[in-house]
DNA sequence: CTGTATCCCAGCGGATACTG
DNA sequence: CAGTATCCGCTGGGATACAG
């Protein structure tokens, strides 16, 4: 098998696996279908992330956002507007005992579900550059284990790579007649 | 305790508990400290999330990848001249039967291990807009079922928001006496 | 303290035309 | 087929100054 193998195969990456209608589709993708890009709309700057990031460590105020985010006030001020117009953080009147009410910014819980993808991003940052001794860490609270993001399926499997598979929706696939629309 | 409670507590959502020295850092993070801004640095950007996703898909080739992207040549020359650099794609040589030898672009290990964070937010966007009928759907091969992003500790155990926690690495924590200038 | 308003610059990304 | 080169508009984001 030296002189026309059609599929070497040698050593390959694991990729998801095409379904159906899915693997025919060309121009599926300008047009938005991929909830991906509905993701990247809303938290695809560097802005959004960290603001995110430092919900989740528990700044609430605005001065601690941009203290701690290292943004200009400007910048802080209008995406903080989007993440509270786009339901991922909401504003709260709260008073501390003797000061005059003030506004705090909390995760909402569409917010807390972005949990998954800063773990992961964090995670891959790390990889990324292989400095593993300087830094900030994510870990559990009771065992100090360090977290990492991974995948699973709504029937509770864990799904590596080459064992996912990607379809589109609605079209009948596994069964036929699976009528839903 | 009724009067002069410090915390309220009613039902303020869940945060990172702030383990030893970080609770108090003030400007440790634009000084890059944390790994989510290495990893917005590589794939922060539009052009270079929908590129991963159809190397996820199994696109290989530039011209497929250009089509199913929407990005302009030009974009995604650069693009993924750089996912290259970052080690994340790897260029490889192959041959169709009679034709003439070209590259593809495959996933490298680093690459592939974006793989939650792309189901990540894709699964976050399809909250996002509940739009839930239409699109494309990532599956677990075997039996079906939609693929989620979930946060786990090393040890194993699932990781809900409430039970993560944060600290500095090197510092002495659960320990002491990681002197570390 | 919590922003808003301006100015200004760098980088993303589309369009088009051109090379191997 | 697989890019590169050029042009150019849009937006992200820093700095500074100002307002409630």
């Amino acid at each position: 098998m030296s002189d026309a193998q059609p599929e070497p195969t040698l050593d390959r990456p694991a990729v998801l696996e095409r379904k159906g209608a899915f693997a025919d589709r060309d121009a599926w993708i300008a047009s938005g279908w991929c909830r991906l890009e509905s993701a990247l709309e809303v938290v695809g700057t560097r802005s959004a992330m960290v603001l995110v990031r430092e919900v989740f460590y528990g700044a609430t105020r605005f001065d601690e956002l941009v203290r701690r985010t290292g943004l200009s006030e400007a910048v802080a001020s209008g995406r903080l507007k989007d993440l509270v117009g786009h339901g991922l953080l909401e504003r709260r009147p709260y008073r501390e005992p003797g000061a005059r009410t003030r506004d705090e910014y909390v995760l909402t819980d569409l917010g807390s579900r972005l949990f998954p993808v800063v773990v992961g991003l964090m995670a891959w940052g790390e990889d990324l550059r292989d400095d593993h001794h300087s830094g900030v860490q994510l870990v559990h609270r009771d065992c100090g284990a360090a977290l990492e993001a991974t995948v699973r399926c709504t029937a509770g499997h864990d799904v590596p790579l080459d064992e996912g598979a990607v379809r589109l929706k609605d079209e009948d696939w596994a069964r036929g007649a699976v009528r839903r629309a």
